[in-house]
This record gives structure tokens, sequence and C-alpha cells, in this order.
DNA sequence: GAAAAATGTTATTGCCTATCACATGAGGAA
DNA sequence: TTCCTCATGTGATAGGCAATAACATTTTTC
């Protein structure tokens, strides 16, 4: 691996860029977050990094690479979202505060959102693999607080929340429902 | 427009087709069935379907059209499926009834329902179009069993038990939930 | 310091979308 | 019938992108 900034940051117009596999992928999610994921191409994120075509092949097997390793750091960005929003009053009330959160997440990274949640690239993502582990870490901060009789009850509970977020998230990304996040958020049954 | 067989059916060398439209949108659901939207492309449609590369395009202005044309015609198949639920039994159990045939639906057509439900097909079609109404219609049947001290809150309750089926159903697919569809019917807060 | 590993470049292949100009066939109007 | 027009299909083409191969240049390692 490679330390962020090398002796010399001015060598710009070196033959090695330094860190372009973190410029990758920051770049690819600027331009995720913009117009999603399906206008990204590995070509255009080159030419705007000022490298050949081929250099993030270095970096990244394929497309999906860079996809799955976007969709993972937002996950963990999103984990911890979940998590400041637990912590930030009374324990009382961290679930309530973590649906909010998730919600609030969704709207202000709708395109982010889709591409973690509904690009299938979970789905194909191998059972070790980073990605997945991220994605089911979110998960956790809402499980770990849904107390009910029975773990096994407990956690049907907690899926039941997460799968209406997430219902919530999506459908209103597609304009299939209009009410505002404060009113999904009582109807949401808890 | 033109009618599914003319005089001779047999015409299959002649210069037109025939029923060009019919026929890739069929291909184009049995591709996306078996290997996802995402694997789609006009090209070898119009190759399998035996006509130039070209020729798709008199029938569908680009990709996304088509794709639109799929999900229509599979959201009212969806609609049909739920309607035809809600008719299999006693009234009150329709509900009930509605939210299994959901679940089937998404389990036995992963890649179709992603196309209807998770492409942002539906996020980006105007307001007019056949898409969008289709798509709304689905949630007809499940609105119109869902009673409540006011329609407002009806609609709320129904917003949430659809956002929840929603919700299962892209979980499991993508491997964040592993509970089988009657467990998570069971979990289901109506 | 030399070998090896990492990272970048140029060149290339192949597939795809989308748009031309042009060809053909079907159905209606005279 | 005969012609005209429109719908539909063809061939050619431009441009973009994914992915790979062979080659070049640093950096790291021993």
């Amino acid at each position: 691996m490679r330390k962020p900034t090398t002796e010399n940051p001015d060598k710009r117009d070196a033959y090695h860029h330094g860190d372009l596999r973190r410029t990758l992928l920051e770049a690819a999610r600027n331009e995720i977050s913009a117009n999603g994921a399906q206008s990204l191409s590995l070509a255009s994120l080159a030419r705007r990094a000022g490298v050949a075509q081929s250099a993030p092949y270095r970096h990244f097997a394929d497309r999906d690479e860079l996809l799955a390793g976007v969709a993972t750091h937002e996950f963990e960005a999103f984990t911890e979202a979940l998590l400041a929003a637990a912590a930030a009053g009374p324990e009382a009330g961290a679930v309530k505060r973590i649906c909010a959160a998730y919600l609030c997440f969704g709207e202000e990274n709708v395109q982010l959102y889709r591409l973690m949640f509904a690009s299938g690239l979970v789905a194909g993502a191998p059972k070790e693999s980073e990605l997945l582990k991220a994605a089911l870490a979110s998960f956790r901060p809402l499980l770990d607080r849904v107390s009910d009789t029975s773990p096994r009850r407990a956690r049907a509970a907690a899926n039941a929340i997460w799968a209406q977020l997430h219902g919530f998230v999506m459908l209103k990304a597609d304009g299939l429902l209009t009410e505002p996040s404060e009113e999904l958020l009582e109807g949401l049954m808890i």
C-alpha cells in the first residue's frame, strides 16, 4: 500500500500519481452522488484524474470493484451516522433517533443509497467481502437497541423496522410515496 | 399500429418482421428475468430476433424506453396477481393474502422486481407516463383494503405495510435478510 | 545497487448506443 | 388498379466504454 503523501507533494507531473486509488474513489463518490452510478465510467474518471484510461485497472479489477469500494466506504459512513444518532440523547429514544437518521441519510444521499441497497452489488458480493460485512454492520446499531421477549423476537422486530425504513426511502426516491419523512416516521410501526 | 398477424404468418423471410415490438418486449423480459436488466442490450435482442441492430429503434426511442415497456407490463401483471390473491378468499383475510402474494411475486421474479422498484426507472419517469401510472396502480389493491379511522390514517397504514413488504423483498434479494417469507410475514406489523 | 513489485502509458479489441441515409412493403385515396 | 405516403427494416458509421496486453518508470526490498 501507499502512503497518502510522498516526501514531496508537489511532484504532480511525476510518472506516478501518488494516490490514485483514493482519488478515484473520491471522484467516483462525487459523480455517483450527483448523477447516479449508472452514469459512471472508469474512462471518464481516469480522464478527470489526469491519468490514462487503463490506469484505474491497476487498483480495481473491474468497474464493479470500484463501485463496491465506494459502497463499502458509504456503508461505514452510514453506520457512523446511525451510531451518532443513537448516542445523541437518552437511551430510551435511541431507536426513534436511529430511524430518523436512517430516513435522513436516505433522503440526502439518494443516489449513494441506491448504490448501496438497490444496485444488486451486495447481492453479488461474496460472503467474506468487505462490502457484505460493512452492509451487515450497518444493521447492528438498530438491532442492538431493539429489545423483546427473546433474541429471536428482537431480531424479527428489528428486521421489520429495517425493512420498513428501507421501503420508505426507496419508494420515496421513486416518487411512489410523497409524504414527508416526519409523517412516515409517525406512521412507523414500532 | 400493427395487428399481431398479417394475412400470411409464414412470411418469415419478408422484409418486415411483422410484430417486432412485441417480440422484443418478450425477449427482453426473458433476458431480464434470467440475467437482470444490466446485461440487456438492444443489439443482442436484435440479433436474437433476426433483425438489424438499428431496427429496435423504430419501436423504442432508447434502451430505457424498452425497459420502461417491460416494467410497465410487469407492473400490470403484478397488480393482477395481487388482485387475484385478494379475491381468493374471504374479505377478512384479503390484506394478509395480498401481503403473501407480494412476497411471493418478489421472490419468484427477483430480477423483474428489481427493474420495477430498484432501477430508478420509475423515479425518472414523467408524471403522465404509463410506467408511473402502472406503478401507482399496483398499490391500489392493498390501499383499497386497508381501513382505519380516517382515509388519511388508512393511507398511512397502507404505506407502512407497503414499505415493509418492499423492504423485505429487497433486503432478502440482497442477502441481508435470510428468514423465510412465512416468518417475515408473521413479523409483519399490521 | 540490482532485482522485483507496484504503478502508469500506449495500443488494441470488441461490444454497445445512437443516428444517418436509404430500401421496402402495406394500406388508403384517386 | 395505381400511386402516394407512412411505417418499418437495412447498412454504414461515429463515438464511448470495458477490458487486456505489451512496454516504461518508479519505488521497495534484499
